[in-house]
Order: structure tokens, then sequence, then C-alpha cells
RNA sequence: GGCCCGGUGGUGCAGUCGGUUAGCACGCCAGCCUGUCACGCUGGAGGUCGACGGUUCGAGUCCGUUCCGGGUCGCCA
């Protein structure tokens, strides 16, 4: 074998006929048709080829070469008798004059089967992650992948920031999720985190000067899985801008993110600039949810005043607060809409209610009876004849985000109330600064305390003298939501340690907390710090929306499962005796 | 940690009211087939029905416990 490919396996055409080619691929596919006439498939990153065998010399050297093999065939590209609009190559085959076995696959029987490895069980497709991948749909995801990463780099550059890489260890930070920690050789009894966020050190590069940074950051977090949040680790592209109000950060990203959803997308419709903006509160009434789904038409209505004044149905009496989701042409069953319900339940850990209103515009099923009379007020609502409401009763936050719940399941069970080829962005502004702590009953942060108070230091202070309710304080603080998807949380950073000192005042504590939980930060917004904002959209939550994708391990290469177990590499593992004394840690006997 | 759903040849699934030989598709093996391309046809191998215990004359099926997986809440920006 002088060379082991002149070609890939996806670019020979009718032209090449006559060309002396070396393909080498993986073994797709037999097809054996009669004695000594058989065709193979030959599979490589580009493409399939196919090869067709005709003599007893090259049927001998096929036979019992197992599927997934790696061969290397020689031969001459042939136009084929009968073709296949079908394929890109489907108008050529190479007729070989040697066939070379490369890698042997040792197994006739594979774990799944490549070309449905999708169906496969989650955790065997992860074990055998390598096999998985040769699936041209698998592989498509990293590929797509790859691309948006590369064309996020290139607009940002294009836009003028910087890529400027952060450490990967650091120090543990007393906020937001629990940490990796990495046990330190040098230093007994100390740990390295893994950096939850690169927060601090971009904030860092924002008080050394640099105006615009960005990154593709790993980000570490020792908390639970869900179907979009990859355990462990996960990547955002993290961003911050020096002089910058939250306007020019919405700018850069309406600016970046559009085309890329447009031209990558499984839908090719992103919405411009500017996209929506909905208040933190209103977002919670309107949709139930601070992420919400814009492709659905649906709202949540309140109820509360109409339930006070129905008798008989204890939970309308004693909730606090109850909502309503008003849905036109809900041809349901009733076995349909208990599962609807149902499914609400699981997924807001609370049932909710429901009525009809038939043709001639009375109410029917469900909570009806307890509603009767109250036609007109329901139709204020939005109900008309022929629709279905779902109704969640309980204290403030639980009814609205049942509502949330049924408003989504709604908008994607019944046609009509949901345009979803596209992507529909929206931002979520004016979180509220502060909450009161369900477990503590106090005043607390309600987000992080990195962000600016809108007011500054002023309204800190007429909160200070009860001049004004902390709960009403705003912070300038802003999700990125896309499709009820949350992308990206981000704000108008604090950079006046006096501002810091006084939030932090506002919930019991005081300088000597900021200085002990953020020491760098505090210590170099001491000596001149430029006002500054950014965002950190999550890569692999983007990369999921545009493949369309449910599940985000299926945008990442090599993912862990739920468990947070890489089952391919057996991570995590025991280690040595000897290396646990080396970082002096000692195992527990449980 | 709570709740919901699931676990049946290599893979994906079916299995009715508890009933005698646990089906189907794909894959695998053998044979046939000179234009297949989701090749076709014939035959074959392959199962402790997640595990343990119970009810029963009899359990894949019913009950209990447990393990594993998925979803969800808690948690998480």
């Amino acid at each position: 074998m002088t060379q082991s490919r002149t070609h890939t396996c996806g670019e020979l055409r009718l032209p090449d006929v006559g060309k002396t080619v070396t393909l080498s691929g993986w073994l797709e596919n037999i097809r054996e048709v009669g004695a000594n006439f058989a065709f193979l498939v030959l599979r490589d990153f580009y493409g399939t080829t196919q090869v067709v065998v005709r003599t007893p010399e090259m049927m001998a050297a096929v036979k019992g070469v197992n599927k997934e093999s790696t061969v290397s065939v020689t031969g001459v590209v042939r136009e084929r008798e009968s073709k296949n609009p079908k394929l890109p190559t489907g108008e050529i085959e190479v007729e070989p004059t040697a066939i070379t076995v490369l890698g042997k696959c040792r197994y006739n029987a594979l774990p799944f089967e490549i070309n449905k490895s999708r169906a496969a069980d989650e955790n065997v497709r992860l074990k055998y992650r390598f096999l998985d991948l040769r699936n041209p749909a698998v592989k498509a995801n990293i590929i797509l992948r790859s691309q948006v990463v590369a064309e996020l780099r290139r607009r940002m550059t294009e836009e003028g920031f910087l890529e400027i890489t952060t450490p990967i260890l650091t120090a543990s930070s007393p906020e937001g999720a629990r940490d990796y920690l990495v046990p330190s050789r040098k230093h007994p009894g100390k740990f390295y985190a893994l950096p939850q966020a690169p927060q601090q050190f971009k904030q860092l590069l924002m008080t050394a000067g640099f105006d615009r940074y960005f990154q593709i950051a790993p980000c570490f977090r020792d908390e639970d899985a869900r179907g979009d949040r990859s355990p462990g680790e996960f990547y955002q592209l993290d961003l911050e801008m020096a002089f910058a109000t939250q306007e020019d950060v919405f700018d850069v990203m309406e600016k970046v993110l559009p085309p890329i959803f447009a031209k990558y997308g499984a839908y090719n419709i992103a919405s411009q600039a500017p996209f929506r903006r909905i208040r933190y509160n209103d977002a919670m009434d309107v949709y139930g949810t601070d992420k919400p789904d814009l492709r659905i038409d649906l709202t949540v209505g309140d109820m509360t005043a109409l339930a006070k004044k129905t008798q008989g149905f204890a939970p309308f009496e004693e909730a606090a607060v109850v909502k309503i989701v008003p849905c036109s042409g809900a041809e349901l069953t009733r076995k349909q809409i208990d599962k609807l319900c149902d499914e609400v339940a699981v997924q807001a850990g609370r049932k909710p209610y429901w009525v009809r209103m038939d043709e001639g515009g009375a109410l029917v099923g469900g909570v009806a009876k307890f509603l009767a009379g109250h036609e007109e007020e329901l139709k204020e609502l939005g109900m008309t004849p022929g629709s279905l409401a779902i109704i969640a009763a309980g204290d403030g936050n639980s009814a609205r985000k049942t509502a949330g719940v049924a408003r989504k399941m709604l908008g994607t069970a019944v046609p009509g109330h949901m345009d979803e080829k596209q992507y529909a962005f929206c931002w979520i502004v004016d979180f509220p600064m502060f909450e009161i702590g369900e477990e503590s009953g106090q005043l607390e942060f309600c987000h992080n305390p990195f962000s600016m108070p809108s007011g500054g230091l002023e309204v800190l202070e007429k909160a200070e003298r009860g001049q004004v309710d902390p709960l009403d304080i705003y912070a300038n603080q802003y999700d990125l939501v896309c499709n009820g998807v949350e992308l990206s949380s981000g704000a108008v950073r604090n950079h006046d340690p006096e501002i810091m000192v006084k939030a932090f005042e506002l919930v019991g504590l005081g300088e000597a907390d900021v200085k002990a939980k953020f020491p760098a930060l505090y210590n170099a917004f001491c000596y001149g710090a430029p006002p500054h904002a950014g965002i950190a959209p999550g890569v692999d939550r983007m990369v999921m929306l545009l493949a369309g994708e449910e599940s985000i391990r299926e945008v990442i290469p090599f993912p862990m499962n739920k468990n947070a177990q890489d089952l391919m590499m057996d991570a995590p593992s025991a280690v040595t005796e000897k290396q646990l004394e080396e970082v002096h840690i000692q195992i527990r006997e449980e």
C-alpha cells in the first residue's frame, strides 16, 4: 500500500470514471447478491461510496471481514449500471483490484446498529460513544457544534472582542453552585476549585483595562443533571464589556446570535433586533415563568377575584392566587384533558383544575359547577365558546408556575396555538434585587450580589431609611430566553465598593463579608474600576436549540450520564493509595 | 432526598383475565440469488423476562423489597 487514500468516500462523481483510486473507510455494509457478486458500502467522514465485487479473488478478500472494520480499497472508478439518485456518489462505484483490512472489527455483533444508534439505550451509547458517533446523524450535531463555535468566535472577534483564557484551577467561591474541588499536593488540607464560571476573572480583566473580552469558557458545577443541563461541565460564550450599559450588551447579542440561528438552525427564522423585552414580574404574571416560549400565543389570566366569589370548592376559597389559561379550539377528550393535567402536575408539582365552555357558552366538566353563573367574567378572562381553561390555585408562585406549565402543555397539545418553526428570542429584564428567603424569612439577594441595583447607591440608602421597600428594588440584570429555554443570564455589574457594601448591609452583612467572599474583586474595585456589563449564553444549549434536540447530551461529544459518570472512561474512578497520600487525602470508611 | 414511568435473546419492542412451546422487527450464522442500495428468499443459533422474596396447582404477568435507567421537584444561572 503506497497511499492510504487518494480520495474521500464522499467526493467521486461521473467525471472521475476511469481513474484508479484508493479509498479508505469503515465497511458499513456488505450486500451479497449472487455467487462472486457483492456490493460493499465504504463510509468515511465525508460520505459513502459503493464498491462492487465481481471476482472470486475480491470475494475472498472480504470473506470473514466483519462490518465496521476499516479497509482500504484500490480500484477503478466506473459508471454504475443502475444508479441511485438518493446518494451524492450514486452514479459511480469502484471496482477493486485490492482490498486491505486496516483495522479489524473483532466483533460481528455490535452493542447496537450504527445507523440506529440513537434508538439504543443511552448508557450503552455513552459507553460506546466512539461507535455511536460513527452514525452520521449523531456526528452531525458535533459538526454543527464546531461550526457554531467557529462562527461565534469569528463574529465576536469582528465586534472587537478579544478571546482571553482564564484559570481552570482557581479558588472555591462561596456563592452559587457546589464546587468541584481539587486537592493541593503542595499545600496540605487546601483545595483548588474548578470555576463555576469565569465571572470574577472577567471582571478583573475589565478592571485591568481590557475593553471587550470573550471566551468559549468551560464551567464546572457539581449539581444534578436535567435534560437540558449537563452534569459537571458545560461551555459558555462568556463575554464582558467595559464602560457598557445593558443596551450595549443587548446590542452585541442581537447582532451576533440571529444570523447564526438563522444559518445553522433547524428552523431558518430567528427574531431580529430588538428582541422583545419583558419585565420579570410581567413574565411571571403573563406566562407563568421567567423563560416564556413566545412561539405559543396563550397567556395566563388572573381569576383570584372571581375564585373568591365561588362557593363549595376549598382550593378556590383558600388559595392566595388563582390563575387561568384559556385555550380556544381545544377539542380534547375527557381522557386527553386528564392526561394533560397529570402531566402538568408532574412538571409543576401541583395538580391543576379545568373547565370547558361549550359552543352555547355553558360551562361543562371539571370544576364547572363551582363556576356556574360566572360565564361572563370568564369570557372577560379570555374564555370563548368551544374553549378549554386550565386553572391553577395556590400561593402566588406555585399558582403562576403551574399555570405556566399548563400554558406550555396546551400550546403544544392544541393545534393552532404554536408557530413552532422559528427561534423566538426575548430579554427578561428588571429582576428583583432582593427577596424574602423561604427558609430564613429574611431579606436575601435574589440572584447574585454582583449586579448593580437600578438606582444605585441612592435607592439602597432610601431602602435603608425605610423610604423604599427593598423588594421593589430591581437589579440591572437580564436573562436571554429562546423558545422557552434560558440561554443566559447577565448583568450590569456592581463595580462600586461603596454600593456593594451598602447592598450587603441591606441583607444583614457588611464590608467584612464582601471582603471575605470576594477578596480579589473587592480589592481590585478599590483601585478604579470601569462600569461594566456582560452575559454568558450557554453554548451547549444554543447548539441544542439549533439542532432541535431535546437532550443536551446529543450535542456534547463525550457526555457524562445523568449520574455524572463517564461510562466510557470509567470516571469517576478509584485512585491509588500513593496518589491519595500525595494530596493528603484519607478516605473515610462509610 | 420526594414523586412519576420503565427494565423481556446482541438492539428496539409486543406479550390480553395468571395457563402449558415467551412472539415480532433488526442484527448474527448457513445456503440460494449477476445490479443491489432499508437488497430479496429459505433455514438456523441466540432468553436465569433486572435481582431477591411472597401469593398460587401454575408468575414475564399479581404483591413486597431492592438494584439500575429516564423524567420531574428540590438543587442549579
